[in-house]
DNA sequence: TTGTTATTTTTGCGATCGCATTTTATAAAA
DNA sequence: TTTTATAAAATGCGATCGCAAAAATAACAA
């Protein structure tokens, strides 16, 4: 008799890779305009260079990577006009999601939404810059997770592939010139607002709080 | 001496595969729940199935194919859900990007969509769905196209990479069902508001162009 | 040191091979 | 005819090879 477990499923290869990847971007481990060649990647990863062809030619086709006229991968360097259009198309995506999601958000996901609140909250008082951005992404896409649009989700998913990495460059650094951005925090009204089911506050405090960040890394961002 | 031509620039082949994949995607040459075989693709397109690996992958990384458990990639079927999710996303991106495109579009661009929004009502007359589906696209992305946001206009392409092939069951049909769809053609009104650089007018017009193209496939899809 | 040329290494990219699994076709049995 | 068992073909996927082009390095001259 065999035992009552179901077959390991394991994952192809080059799915592997496109996560760890897509991880790495997002978490700010690549700096913009790293060229990533397949071959050294898979000396890195221990693989052939064929499932981190794969890989990279996703991530390409999100726009999260950048082709070179040879061929060769490029984390594309931020501009201030890319991160400005970035910036207003999540404007345009992100507030509709949230207020979609106003009515479908059920009570456990207020719960967890209060408590990523307080840990947000926590990282500010605490200057912990890594920390903010962790939670403010798990916040985020808390709520738009709720809004039942795969479509939207999906979209809003691939802007925050290409901003990701360059908000990292942050990352570690603990001047005080990043109080400002850490201290206004609209995380518990936008919880009220959601409590409340008033989806016109929600659209009100996150376009806010999108065009806060926007203007903060305007002046304080590296551009390329 | 040399003559006075940029040498040949040959597209990589996996590059011309795409194109050609993603053509007959949004032309509607492949049908919903469509198996598509690297292997099999490789030998119709007279090349290894390497680079037909790549294109299948890029298009499922932009949600155009679905990839079975087993790792088939499948043209997703429609399902009523699914295109309600796809045209209530449409309504966030369209309208947003038309109303940026009001300030951006030019004498130049007023001229194309004057003379596309012609071919659209001579299509319309005719009852010929394909020519007006055609011009369609080309009148809407000639807007989206001057709104001056590259990653919008991507959203909105990705959009319309899943739409499109549904859209093109009516390929060739005629029945007087679908003059309703015809008929009904705001694109003249969209003109005269983009040249009196009306923005909140275009936004209400195409809204209500989405909504009831929405409306009607809703009524005469045949979904899975 | 600085600029130029030659050499070596790396890289993109397509083809082909091999393996394990799945799918399809075929044959046998009910 | 329908169902089941078996054989054959097709498929996903990763590795490896080879070629041409590009990039990096070394060698040399000014």
């Amino acid at each position: 008799m065999t035992i009552g477990l179901a077959p390991v499923e394991t994952q192809p290869l080059h799915e592997v890779v496109y996560e760890r990847l897509r991880h790495a971007l997002m978490s700010g481990q690549l700096a913009p305009g790293r060229k990533l060649t397949s071959r050294k990647l898979a000396k890195e990863l221990g693989t052939s260079d064929m499932p981190v062809r794969s890989a990279l030619m996703r991530l390409q086709a999100l726009r999260a990577l950048e082709q070179l006229p040879n061929g060769s991968m490029v984390l594309p360097a931020m501009t201030k006009a890319r991160f400005d259009d970035l910036m207003t198309t999540r404007l345009v995506c992100e507030p509709a999601a949230a207020r979609q999601a106003v009515e479908q958000l059920d009570r456990g996901g207020l719960l967890k939404l209060r408590q990523v609140a307080v840990a947000l909250t926590a990282a500010a008082e605490d200057q912990d810059i890594d920390a903010y951005l962790y939670h403010n992404h798990d916040f985020k896409f808390a709520i738009y997770a709720a809004c039942g649009s795969p479509s939207l989700l999906f979209l809003i998913e691939t802007l925050w592939l290409q901003v990701g990495p360059f908000l990292r460059q942050f990352s570690g650094q603990f001047d005080n010139d990043l109080r400002g951005i850490l201290e206004l925090d609209y995380h518990d009204e936008i919880v009220k607002c959601l409590e409340d089911r008033d989806s016109e506050g929600v659209v009100e405090l996150l376009t806010r709080d999108i065009r806060d960040g926007h203007a903060f890394l305007m002046e304080n961002g590296q551009f390329e």
